[in-house]
DNA sequence: AATAATTTTGGACAGTCGTCAAGATGGCTG
DNA sequence: CAGCCATCTTGACGACTGTCCAAAATTATT
Protein backbone atom coordinates (compact mmCIF):
# COMPACT_ATOMS: atom_id res chain seq x y z
CA UNK A 1 0.00 0.00 0.00
CA UNK A 2 1.53 3.21 -0.91
CA UNK A 3 2.26 5.50 1.85
CA UNK A 4 -0.65 8.24 2.79
CA UNK A 5 0.65 11.99 2.30
CA UNK A 6 -1.82 13.25 4.21
CA UNK A 7 -0.49 14.90 7.74
CA UNK A 8 -3.31 13.11 9.83
CA UNK A 9 -2.76 9.91 8.69
CA UNK A 10 1.12 9.86 9.03
CA UNK A 11 1.17 10.56 12.22
CA UNK A 12 0.04 7.07 13.40
CA UNK A 13 3.63 5.09 13.01
CA UNK A 14 4.77 2.28 15.67
CA UNK A 15 8.48 3.06 16.73
CA UNK A 16 9.89 0.47 14.08
CA UNK A 17 8.87 2.78 11.52
CA UNK A 18 10.20 5.98 13.16
CA UNK A 19 13.67 6.18 10.87
CA UNK A 20 11.23 5.35 7.67
CA UNK A 21 9.18 8.12 8.56
CA UNK A 22 11.91 10.54 9.27
CA UNK A 23 13.01 9.67 5.88
CA UNK A 24 10.25 10.31 4.21
CA UNK A 25 9.83 14.08 6.57
CA UNK A 26 13.09 14.54 5.16
CA UNK A 27 12.15 14.43 1.54
CA UNK A 28 8.94 16.38 1.87
CA UNK A 29 11.72 18.98 3.35
CA UNK A 30 13.96 18.63 0.27
CA UNK A 31 10.77 19.27 -2.20
CA UNK A 32 9.65 21.96 0.02
CA UNK A 33 12.67 23.64 -0.53
CA UNK A 34 13.10 23.38 -3.64
CA UNK A 35 9.11 24.00 -4.15
CA UNK A 36 10.00 27.55 -1.80
CA UNK A 37 12.55 28.85 -5.38
CA UNK A 38 9.09 28.80 -7.61
CA UNK A 39 6.84 29.70 -4.94
CA UNK A 40 8.56 33.12 -4.12
CA UNK A 41 8.80 34.08 -7.80
CA UNK A 42 4.97 33.80 -8.51
CA UNK A 43 3.33 33.50 -5.47
CA UNK A 44 0.65 30.96 -4.31
CA UNK A 45 -1.82 31.32 -7.21
CA UNK A 46 0.48 31.27 -10.06
CA UNK A 47 1.98 28.80 -8.85
CA UNK A 48 1.34 25.50 -10.01
CA UNK A 49 2.57 22.02 -9.31
CA UNK A 50 3.89 21.50 -13.15
CA UNK A 51 5.86 24.55 -12.73
CA UNK A 52 7.03 24.04 -9.46
CA UNK A 53 8.54 21.01 -10.93
CA UNK A 54 9.91 22.20 -14.23
CA UNK A 55 12.29 24.64 -12.11
CA UNK A 56 13.29 21.71 -9.87
CA UNK A 57 15.07 18.63 -10.31
CA UNK A 58 11.84 16.58 -9.64
CA UNK A 59 9.05 15.44 -11.69
CA UNK A 60 5.85 16.82 -10.44
CA UNK A 61 4.28 13.38 -9.50
CA UNK A 62 7.08 13.40 -6.99
CA UNK A 63 4.90 15.99 -5.20
CA UNK A 64 1.59 14.32 -5.14
CA UNK A 65 3.70 11.36 -3.92
CA UNK A 66 4.74 13.18 -0.81
CA UNK A 67 1.67 15.61 -0.59
CA UNK A 68 -1.72 15.11 -0.32
CA UNK A 69 -2.62 18.14 -2.21
CA UNK A 70 -1.27 21.35 -2.85
CA UNK A 71 -2.63 22.87 0.12
CA UNK A 72 -0.18 20.61 2.05
CA UNK A 73 2.85 21.12 -0.13
CA UNK A 74 2.42 24.74 0.45
CA UNK A 75 1.75 24.75 4.52
CA UNK A 76 4.86 22.45 4.45
CA UNK A 77 6.92 25.20 2.55
CA UNK A 78 6.18 28.45 4.65
CA UNK A 79 5.87 25.67 7.76
CA UNK A 80 9.63 25.14 6.94
CA UNK A 81 10.78 28.65 6.44
CA UNK A 82 8.98 30.39 9.03
CA UNK A 83 10.78 27.76 11.35
CA UNK A 84 14.44 29.14 10.31
CA UNK A 85 12.92 32.38 10.32
CA UNK A 86 12.25 33.26 13.93
CA UNK A 87 15.43 32.42 14.95
CA UNK A 88 17.18 34.89 12.71
CA UNK A 89 17.44 38.07 15.25
CA UNK A 90 18.38 35.27 18.28
CA UNK A 91 21.76 35.49 18.30
CA UNK A 92 21.83 39.26 17.90
CA UNK A 93 19.54 39.17 21.17
CA UNK A 94 21.47 36.72 23.27
CA UNK A 95 24.87 38.42 22.62
CA UNK A 96 24.62 42.18 22.63
CA UNK A 97 25.57 43.72 25.44
CA UNK A 98 24.31 47.56 25.36
CA UNK A 99 21.42 48.77 23.69
CA UNK A 100 23.11 50.57 20.90
CA UNK A 101 24.83 46.87 20.24
CA UNK A 102 21.42 45.34 19.75
CA UNK A 103 20.01 48.46 17.64
CA UNK A 104 22.38 48.12 15.28
CA UNK A 105 22.34 44.29 15.53
CA UNK A 106 18.86 44.46 14.84
CA UNK A 107 18.57 46.88 12.29
CA UNK A 108 21.41 45.20 10.20
CA UNK A 109 19.35 42.13 10.07
CA UNK A 110 16.28 43.92 9.22
CA UNK A 111 18.14 45.66 6.51
CA UNK A 112 19.58 42.10 5.13
CA UNK A 113 16.49 40.10 5.20
CA UNK A 114 14.23 42.87 3.22
CA UNK A 115 17.38 43.35 0.51
CA UNK A 116 17.60 39.46 0.44
CA UNK A 117 14.80 37.56 1.20
CA UNK A 118 12.52 39.52 0.07
CA UNK A 119 10.86 36.67 -2.26
CA UNK A 120 10.31 34.39 0.92
CA UNK A 121 8.42 36.96 2.54
CA UNK A 122 5.97 38.48 0.48
CA UNK A 123 5.20 34.69 0.01
CA UNK A 124 4.43 34.80 3.94
CA UNK A 125 2.24 37.88 3.23
CA UNK A 126 0.65 36.07 0.52
CA UNK A 127 0.02 32.72 2.51
CA UNK A 128 -1.78 34.70 5.08
CA UNK A 129 -3.85 36.51 2.92
CA UNK A 130 -4.94 33.37 1.29
CA UNK A 131 -5.52 32.22 5.29
CA UNK A 132 -8.42 34.78 5.45
CA UNK A 133 -10.14 33.19 2.38
CA UNK A 134 -8.88 29.29 2.73
CA UNK A 135 -9.49 27.62 6.49
CA UNK A 136 -7.26 24.99 5.67
CA UNK A 137 -4.36 27.68 6.39
CA UNK A 138 -6.07 29.35 9.50
CA UNK A 139 -3.96 27.08 12.32
CA UNK A 140 -0.40 27.08 10.61
CA UNK A 141 -0.85 31.01 9.93
CA UNK A 142 -2.33 31.73 13.04
CA UNK A 143 0.69 29.36 14.48
CA UNK A 144 3.52 31.55 12.91
CA UNK A 145 2.36 34.76 13.53
CA UNK A 146 2.35 33.91 17.21
CA UNK A 147 6.11 32.89 16.92
CA UNK A 148 6.87 35.91 14.96
CA UNK A 149 5.10 37.85 18.06
CA UNK A 150 6.91 35.72 20.42
CA UNK A 151 10.43 36.73 18.45
CA UNK A 152 9.62 40.36 18.61
CA UNK A 153 8.91 40.50 22.42
CA UNK A 154 12.18 38.22 22.69
CA UNK A 155 14.40 41.17 21.20
CA UNK A 156 12.01 44.46 22.84
CA UNK A 157 12.31 42.76 26.44
CA UNK A 158 15.97 42.28 25.95
CA UNK A 159 16.15 46.10 24.67
CA UNK A 160 14.27 46.58 27.51
CA UNK A 161 16.35 44.76 30.53
CA UNK A 162 19.44 46.97 28.33
CA UNK A 163 17.98 50.46 29.48
CA UNK A 164 16.68 48.64 33.09
CA UNK A 165 13.19 48.99 31.85
CA UNK A 166 9.68 47.66 30.75
CA UNK A 167 8.54 47.42 27.28
CA UNK A 168 5.48 50.18 27.11
CA UNK A 169 3.68 47.75 25.01
CA UNK A 170 1.92 45.02 24.83
CA UNK A 171 3.29 41.83 22.46
CA UNK A 172 0.73 42.14 20.55
CA UNK A 173 1.01 45.66 19.78
CA UNK A 174 4.63 45.93 19.17
CA UNK A 175 4.39 42.94 16.65
CA UNK A 176 1.48 44.84 14.69
CA UNK A 177 3.58 48.27 14.30
CA UNK A 178 6.81 45.98 13.50
CA UNK A 179 4.82 43.69 10.93
CA UNK A 180 3.10 46.50 9.61
CA UNK A 181 6.46 48.75 9.16
CA UNK A 182 8.11 45.56 7.16
CA UNK A 183 5.32 45.03 5.19
CA UNK A 184 4.90 48.10 3.48
CA UNK A 185 8.67 48.86 3.41
CA UNK A 186 8.55 45.10 1.70
CA UNK A 187 6.04 46.32 -0.97
CA UNK A 188 8.11 49.71 -1.72
CA UNK A 189 11.34 47.93 -2.23
CA UNK A 190 9.82 45.55 -4.08
CA UNK A 191 8.37 48.28 -6.64
CA UNK A 192 12.10 49.20 -6.50
CA UNK A 193 11.80 52.30 -4.03
CA UNK A 194 15.38 52.94 -3.38
CA UNK A 195 14.18 54.39 0.06
CA UNK A 196 12.05 52.01 1.15
CA UNK A 197 15.06 50.32 3.40
CA UNK A 198 17.11 53.13 5.05
CA UNK A 199 13.05 54.62 5.89
CA UNK A 200 12.57 51.82 7.49
CA UNK A 201 15.39 51.53 9.61
CA UNK A 202 15.52 54.90 10.45
CA UNK A 203 11.85 54.95 11.81
CA UNK A 204 12.84 51.94 13.45
CA UNK A 205 15.52 53.49 15.28
CA UNK A 206 13.75 56.48 16.48
CA UNK A 207 10.73 54.49 18.02
CA UNK A 208 12.78 51.97 19.84
CA UNK A 209 13.52 54.19 22.12
CA UNK A 210 9.60 55.33 22.89
CA UNK A 211 8.19 51.86 23.09
CA UNK A 212 10.86 50.18 25.23
CA UNK B 1 -15.19 50.64 -33.54
CA UNK B 2 -15.73 48.99 -30.44
CA UNK B 3 -14.29 51.26 -27.68
CA UNK B 4 -11.53 50.58 -26.07
CA UNK B 5 -11.57 49.17 -22.83
CA UNK B 6 -7.96 50.36 -21.19
CA UNK B 7 -7.90 53.41 -19.04
CA UNK B 8 -4.91 55.02 -20.66
CA UNK B 9 -6.84 54.84 -24.35
CA UNK B 10 -10.25 56.01 -22.76
CA UNK B 11 -8.47 59.28 -21.35
CA UNK B 12 -8.14 60.57 -24.29
CA UNK B 13 -11.85 61.71 -25.51
CA UNK B 14 -13.03 64.86 -26.60
CA UNK B 15 -15.45 67.16 -24.83
CA UNK B 16 -18.39 66.23 -26.88
CA UNK B 17 -18.16 62.86 -25.98
CA UNK B 18 -17.40 63.39 -22.34
CA UNK B 19 -20.96 62.69 -20.75
CA UNK B 20 -20.74 59.50 -23.09
CA UNK B 21 -17.49 58.58 -21.33
CA UNK B 22 -19.46 58.90 -18.25
CA UNK B 23 -21.98 56.71 -18.71
CA UNK B 24 -19.62 53.84 -19.47
CA UNK B 25 -17.83 55.11 -16.34
CA UNK B 26 -21.14 54.59 -14.53
CA UNK B 27 -21.33 50.77 -15.93
CA UNK B 28 -18.27 49.65 -15.05
CA UNK B 29 -18.57 50.91 -11.59
CA UNK B 30 -21.96 48.81 -11.69
CA UNK B 31 -20.14 45.81 -12.70
CA UNK B 32 -17.08 46.38 -10.59
CA UNK B 33 -20.07 46.46 -7.56
CA UNK B 34 -21.55 43.37 -8.38
CA UNK B 35 -17.83 41.41 -9.46
CA UNK B 36 -16.94 42.91 -5.65
CA UNK B 37 -19.78 40.27 -3.99
CA UNK B 38 -17.90 37.77 -5.84
CA UNK B 39 -14.42 38.88 -5.14
CA UNK B 40 -15.34 39.08 -1.08
CA UNK B 41 -16.33 35.70 -0.79
CA UNK B 42 -13.67 34.08 -2.62
CA UNK B 43 -10.42 36.33 -2.67
CA UNK B 44 -8.60 37.03 -6.08
CA UNK B 45 -6.77 33.82 -7.24
CA UNK B 46 -9.96 31.81 -6.64
CA UNK B 47 -12.12 34.06 -8.49
CA UNK B 48 -12.96 33.68 -12.54
CA UNK B 49 -14.74 36.64 -14.53
CA UNK B 50 -17.50 33.33 -15.18
CA UNK B 51 -18.49 32.71 -11.39
CA UNK B 52 -18.53 36.74 -11.36
CA UNK B 53 -21.15 36.74 -13.92
CA UNK B 54 -22.88 33.74 -12.77
CA UNK B 55 -23.39 35.38 -9.26
CA UNK B 56 -24.14 38.74 -10.84
CA UNK B 57 -26.94 39.70 -13.55
CA UNK B 58 -24.51 39.91 -16.45
CA UNK B 59 -23.17 37.34 -18.65
CA UNK B 60 -19.08 37.23 -18.71
CA UNK B 61 -19.16 38.75 -21.77
CA UNK B 62 -20.22 42.25 -20.92
CA UNK B 63 -16.93 42.58 -18.26
CA UNK B 64 -14.66 41.91 -21.16
CA UNK B 65 -16.28 44.49 -23.22
CA UNK B 66 -15.60 46.93 -19.87
CA UNK B 67 -12.67 45.93 -18.81
CA UNK B 68 -9.31 45.01 -20.84
CA UNK B 69 -8.64 42.09 -18.56
CA UNK B 70 -8.98 40.62 -15.30
CA UNK B 71 -6.35 42.70 -13.38
CA UNK B 72 -8.51 45.75 -14.99
CA UNK B 73 -11.56 44.86 -13.65
CA UNK B 74 -9.82 44.43 -10.16
CA UNK B 75 -8.19 47.02 -9.77
CA UNK B 76 -11.19 49.23 -10.51
CA UNK B 77 -12.88 46.85 -8.14
CA UNK B 78 -10.77 47.80 -5.33
CA UNK B 79 -10.07 51.12 -5.85
CA UNK B 80 -14.03 52.02 -6.12
CA UNK B 81 -14.47 50.13 -3.02
CA UNK B 82 -11.68 52.41 -1.34
CA UNK B 83 -12.82 55.43 -1.95
CA UNK B 84 -15.49 54.85 0.55
CA UNK B 85 -13.27 53.43 3.03
CA UNK B 86 -10.80 56.48 3.36
CA UNK B 87 -13.94 58.43 4.40
CA UNK B 88 -15.54 56.11 6.67
CA UNK B 89 -14.35 58.30 9.62
CA UNK B 90 -14.70 61.97 8.54
CA UNK B 91 -17.98 62.03 10.20
CA UNK B 92 -16.95 61.58 13.33
CA UNK B 93 -13.68 62.84 13.29
CA UNK B 94 -15.77 66.30 12.09
CA UNK B 95 -18.12 66.15 14.80
CA UNK B 96 -16.35 64.78 17.48
CA UNK B 97 -16.24 68.04 20.16
CA UNK B 98 -13.84 65.63 23.05
CA UNK B 99 -11.26 62.72 22.84
CA UNK B 100 -13.56 60.25 24.47
CA UNK B 101 -16.27 61.00 21.66
CA UNK B 102 -13.77 60.91 19.24
CA UNK B 103 -12.57 57.90 21.08
CA UNK B 104 -16.11 55.82 21.10
CA UNK B 105 -16.64 57.26 18.01
CA UNK B 106 -13.42 55.43 16.03
CA UNK B 107 -14.42 52.63 18.01
CA UNK B 108 -17.27 52.14 17.24
CA UNK B 109 -16.91 52.19 13.42
CA UNK B 110 -13.87 49.81 13.85
CA UNK B 111 -15.94 46.97 15.47
CA UNK B 112 -18.48 47.74 12.65
CA UNK B 113 -16.13 47.49 10.01
CA UNK B 114 -14.87 44.46 11.08
CA UNK B 115 -17.93 42.75 11.51
CA UNK B 116 -19.70 43.89 8.82
CA UNK B 117 -17.24 44.36 6.25
CA UNK B 118 -14.78 41.56 6.88
CA UNK B 119 -15.05 40.27 3.30
CA UNK B 120 -14.36 43.66 1.64
CA UNK B 121 -11.04 43.94 3.53
CA UNK B 122 -9.92 40.96 3.53
CA UNK B 123 -10.09 41.47 -0.33
CA UNK B 124 -7.80 44.28 0.01
CA UNK B 125 -5.29 43.01 2.11
CA UNK B 126 -5.29 39.60 -0.83
CA UNK B 127 -4.45 42.37 -3.23
CA UNK B 128 -1.83 44.37 -1.39
CA UNK B 129 -0.21 40.65 -0.84
CA UNK B 130 -0.26 40.46 -4.74
CA UNK B 131 0.78 43.60 -5.37
CA UNK B 132 4.42 43.04 -4.19
CA UNK B 133 3.95 39.67 -7.14
CA UNK B 134 2.50 41.85 -9.93
CA UNK B 135 3.75 44.82 -10.72
CA UNK B 136 0.54 46.08 -12.23
CA UNK B 137 -1.53 45.97 -8.89
CA UNK B 138 1.72 48.35 -7.04
CA UNK B 139 0.57 51.82 -8.48
CA UNK B 140 -3.20 51.82 -7.58
CA UNK B 141 -2.04 49.57 -4.12
CA UNK B 142 0.66 52.25 -2.97
CA UNK B 143 -2.10 55.03 -3.69
CA UNK B 144 -4.76 53.55 -1.49
CA UNK B 145 -2.28 52.79 0.93
CA UNK B 146 -1.06 56.59 1.06
CA UNK B 147 -5.11 57.72 1.40
CA UNK B 148 -5.53 55.11 4.18
CA UNK B 149 -2.94 56.27 6.19
CA UNK B 150 -3.90 60.02 5.37
CA UNK B 151 -7.28 59.02 6.91
CA UNK B 152 -5.32 57.55 10.08
CA UNK B 153 -3.16 60.61 10.46
CA UNK B 154 -6.38 62.78 10.33
CA UNK B 155 -8.16 60.67 13.30
CA UNK B 156 -5.00 60.99 15.15
CA UNK B 157 -4.07 64.42 14.57
CA UNK B 158 -7.77 65.34 15.83
CA UNK B 159 -7.19 63.60 18.75
CA UNK B 160 -4.03 65.11 19.61
CA UNK B 161 -5.52 68.84 18.57
CA UNK B 162 -8.46 67.99 21.39
CA UNK B 163 -5.89 67.65 24.41
CA UNK B 164 -4.04 70.06 23.28
CA UNK B 165 -1.12 67.53 22.40
CA UNK B 166 0.92 66.97 18.81
CA UNK B 167 0.91 63.21 17.51
CA UNK B 168 3.95 61.52 19.27
CA UNK B 169 4.23 59.40 16.29
CA UNK B 170 5.01 59.76 12.54
CA UNK B 171 1.97 58.83 9.87
CA UNK B 172 3.58 55.78 8.72
CA UNK B 173 4.02 54.68 12.36
CA UNK B 174 0.67 55.24 13.02
CA UNK B 175 -0.62 53.12 10.13
CA UNK B 176 2.05 50.50 10.47
CA UNK B 177 0.75 49.84 13.87
CA UNK B 178 -3.05 50.43 13.21
CA UNK B 179 -3.44 48.53 10.22
CA UNK B 180 -1.32 45.39 11.41
CA UNK B 181 -3.93 45.07 14.65
CA UNK B 182 -6.37 45.82 12.26
CA UNK B 183 -5.19 42.74 10.04
CA UNK B 184 -4.39 40.50 12.95
CA UNK B 185 -7.86 41.12 14.06
CA UNK B 186 -9.43 40.38 10.98
CA UNK B 187 -7.79 37.17 10.48
CA UNK B 188 -8.99 36.01 14.22
CA UNK B 189 -12.09 37.15 13.50
CA UNK B 190 -12.50 34.85 10.43
CA UNK B 191 -11.34 32.12 12.25
CA UNK B 192 -14.27 32.63 14.51
CA UNK B 193 -12.11 34.00 17.48
CA UNK B 194 -15.17 35.84 19.66
CA UNK B 195 -12.43 37.52 21.49
CA UNK B 196 -10.87 39.11 18.30
CA UNK B 197 -12.91 41.96 18.41
CA UNK B 198 -13.34 43.10 21.99
CA UNK B 199 -9.28 42.75 21.98
CA UNK B 200 -8.82 45.11 18.94
CA UNK B 201 -10.65 47.25 20.58
CA UNK B 202 -9.43 47.64 24.25
CA UNK B 203 -5.96 47.74 22.52
CA UNK B 204 -6.52 50.61 20.58
CA UNK B 205 -7.95 52.31 23.45
CA UNK B 206 -5.04 51.79 25.59
CA UNK B 207 -2.69 52.97 22.63
CA UNK B 208 -4.04 55.95 21.84
CA UNK B 209 -3.48 58.39 24.71
CA UNK B 210 -0.06 57.07 24.37
CA UNK B 211 1.01 57.92 20.75
CA UNK B 212 -0.89 61.61 21.08
C1' DA C 1 -38.80 55.02 -40.55
C1' DA C 2 -34.24 53.81 -41.89
C1' DT C 3 -29.65 53.66 -40.95
C1' DA C 4 -25.71 53.62 -38.01
C1' DA C 5 -23.44 52.98 -33.63
C1' DT C 6 -23.25 50.87 -29.39
C1' DT C 7 -24.00 47.29 -26.29
C1' DT C 8 -24.83 42.55 -25.12
C1' DT C 9 -24.83 37.68 -25.80
C1' DG C 10 -23.18 33.08 -25.55
C1' DG C 11 -20.36 29.84 -27.70
C1' DA C 12 -15.55 28.45 -29.46
C1' DC C 13 -10.69 28.28 -28.71
C1' DA C 14 -6.27 27.06 -26.97
C1' DG C 15 -4.12 26.49 -22.90
C1' DT C 16 -3.39 25.16 -18.00
C1' DC C 17 -4.76 23.18 -13.86
C1' DG C 18 -4.86 19.33 -10.02
C1' DT C 19 -5.40 14.70 -9.84
C1' DC C 20 -4.76 10.10 -10.70
C1' DA C 21 -3.12 5.49 -11.92
C1' DA C 22 -0.52 2.09 -14.46
C1' DG C 23 3.93 0.92 -15.09
C1' DA C 24 9.31 1.50 -14.54
C1' DT C 25 13.14 1.50 -11.36
C1' DG C 26 16.08 -0.08 -7.89
C1' DG C 27 17.30 -1.67 -3.34
C1' DC C 28 16.34 -5.18 0.14
C1' DT C 29 14.90 -9.64 2.04
C1' DG C 30 13.87 -14.39 2.08
C1' DC D 1 17.65 -15.48 -7.83
C1' DA D 2 12.76 -14.23 -7.19
C1' DG D 3 9.56 -11.52 -4.91
C1' DC D 4 8.41 -7.44 -2.54
C1' DC D 5 8.01 -2.84 -1.49
C1' DA D 6 8.91 2.05 -1.46
C1' DT D 7 9.86 5.35 -4.75
C1' DC D 8 9.45 7.63 -8.95
C1' DT D 9 7.97 8.54 -13.98
C1' DT D 10 4.94 9.49 -17.45
C1' DG D 11 0.94 10.35 -19.87
C1' DA D 12 -3.89 10.87 -19.78
C1' DC D 13 -8.32 12.78 -17.93
C1' DG D 14 -11.96 16.10 -17.17
C1' DA D 15 -12.66 20.50 -15.53
C1' DC D 16 -11.74 25.18 -15.68
C1' DT D 17 -9.40 29.40 -17.22
C1' DG D 18 -8.99 34.14 -19.88
C1' DT D 19 -9.68 35.62 -24.23
C1' DC D 20 -11.81 36.46 -28.40
C1' DC D 21 -15.47 36.92 -31.85
C1' DA D 22 -19.53 36.85 -34.81
C1' DA D 23 -24.02 37.66 -34.50
C1' DA D 24 -28.09 39.42 -32.11
C1' DA D 25 -30.29 43.02 -29.52
C1' DT D 26 -30.67 47.57 -28.24
C1' DT D 27 -30.14 52.44 -28.55
C1' DA D 28 -29.03 56.74 -30.91
C1' DT D 29 -28.96 59.52 -35.00
C1' DT D 30 -30.44 61.13 -39.32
Amino acid sequence: MARQATGAARRVVVAAEAPRDEKFNARRIELAEAALETLGELGFARTSLREIAQNSAFTHGVFHYYFSDKLDLICCCVRHYKAKCVTRYDEVVTSAQSRDELTEGFLGKLAETLQNEARMHRLWYDLRAQAMFEPAFRKDVLEIDKSLEAMIWRIASRYAELGGKRPASSPAALYALLDGLFQSALLRHLANDETAVPDLLAEVRRLLPTIC
